[in-house]
DNA sequence: AGGATGGAAGGACATATGTCCCTATGGATG
DNA sequence: CATCCATAGGGACATATGTCCTTCCATCCT
């Protein structure tokens, strides 16, 4: 098990922190499937991500439910509750197994008000994701459920052209539209000869097209 | 002509900047639809909205438009950008004349590179702006065209029930239908009873029944 | 093995939304 | 005044998407 201080030299935040900080990290390790927080829950630490894959979801008042991202390391989750010191806005579920440096706000609020290059990290951390999620949301608004599917594929399998266990409901949810549709585009796709599935795999036959249908837009 | 001392006290404002940077301001003057800059553009400015109206917009890569924000004093436009130091990622037009406080890059970096308070400043800004947009993501994804419609007449009408010149297109634009859609829409809200249409003009008669189609949800 | 279960796949239908038209109207302009 | 133009308003139709339900199959449990 890597010590605190090797997660943080692997991804550069070796001199972001003083050690008061430093000492007061836990690292926390969470089974897939479990969730970290709700959405509404009192925001008390910031999460430093280093190891596995999460979700990161919300629920409509009525109970729909929307999938706002994936997120692998590395990446913070909490930077936008610390800054308001406002509670959860979103739900967060480890998707595999999750290793995360747990930060409490009161060691941050102690040892680095005030930390200027703790606040430039911040601010280009939060700024990034205020261009990714201002893509997306003109991205979903602007273009149909096919062009989203197209899209998602594509960027889901950068390495391998198959995706090997996609929850087609969570697809749907991250794609905001509903699992019978998602379905109906993938059997046009299919019916293309674009994609191919077996058992609930997704192999990409023609990436060419996909990315024709994609209208060159990929996620992220 | 108020100085720039001045609006920067009227919005408190006045200890953020070191008279250097002051000095470095200048007041803007802009007639309604003037276009301040087009996304791509190379950004080297701040601005600080201080009187007036703006429109914030994109064009895709198809060309359809897509209005993301009305903005009044006070407001930032550009830290986004300034963070990042990358071009200007929408279009901004004014809606009505425009008093600004134009501020250089090149007088931040120089005057205010790991200044805390300023950059605190941008912190709180771009997360305030940042959970805004979020909701506004997970909002246009999550409701139909009449909810977004019965929300958007709500939130334009704090004061008088009445919508004097909405241009009918930036509303479709805004809301991210077609404007014969929302056309049908009003239709059927003004058959409903809920509003009415008079040359142009929009007068809610029923706020209570426009707040129920909107399941609550206002923009903002 | 046999039953339970959950997700994959898709049929049938209703509805929401977009596209392409056409007409009317009020305000600007010569 | 005649004309033009932008926008309001809406008809007709195609398409995209959602909802509800049924069937089928792999997997897991006893």
């Amino acid at each position: 098990m890597q010590p605190i201080n090797e997660y943080l030299q692997q991804y550069g935040l070796a001199d972001l922190f003083p050690a008061a900080v430093v000492d007061s990290m836990q690292i926390e390790r969470y089974a897939a499937g479990h969730r970290l927080f709700s959405q509404g829950d009192t925001a008390d630490t910031l999460y430093l991500l280093v190891g596995g894959k999460l979700k990161i979801s919300m629920l409509s008042p009525e109970g729909k439910r929307l999938i706002l991202a994936f997120k692998t390391p590395f990446d913070i989750v909490g930077d936008i509750e610390y800054v308001q010191k406002c509670p959860f806005i979103n739900t967060v579920e480890a998707v595999t197994d999750l290793i995360l440096l747990r930060v409490p706000h009161k060691a941050l609020d102690h040892e680095m008000s005030g930390n200027a290059l703790f606040q430039q990290f911040l601010l280009e951390t939060i700024t990034r994701k205020f261009v990714t999620k201002a893509q997306e949301l003109n991205f979903n608004l602007l273009y149909a459920v096919d062009v989203r599917v197209a899209s998602y594929l594509l960027s889901m399998t950068p390495d391998k052209p198959r995706l090997d266990s996609p929850s087609l409901v969570d697809m749907a949810d991250l794609i905001g539209t509903s699992y019978r549709h998602l379905n109906r585009v993938l059997q046009k796709f299919e019916q293309s000869g674009w994609i191919q599935r077996n058992n609930g795999k997704i192999d990409l036959l023609d990436r060419g097209a996909l990315l024709d249908q994609a209208g060159h837009n990929i996620y992220e």
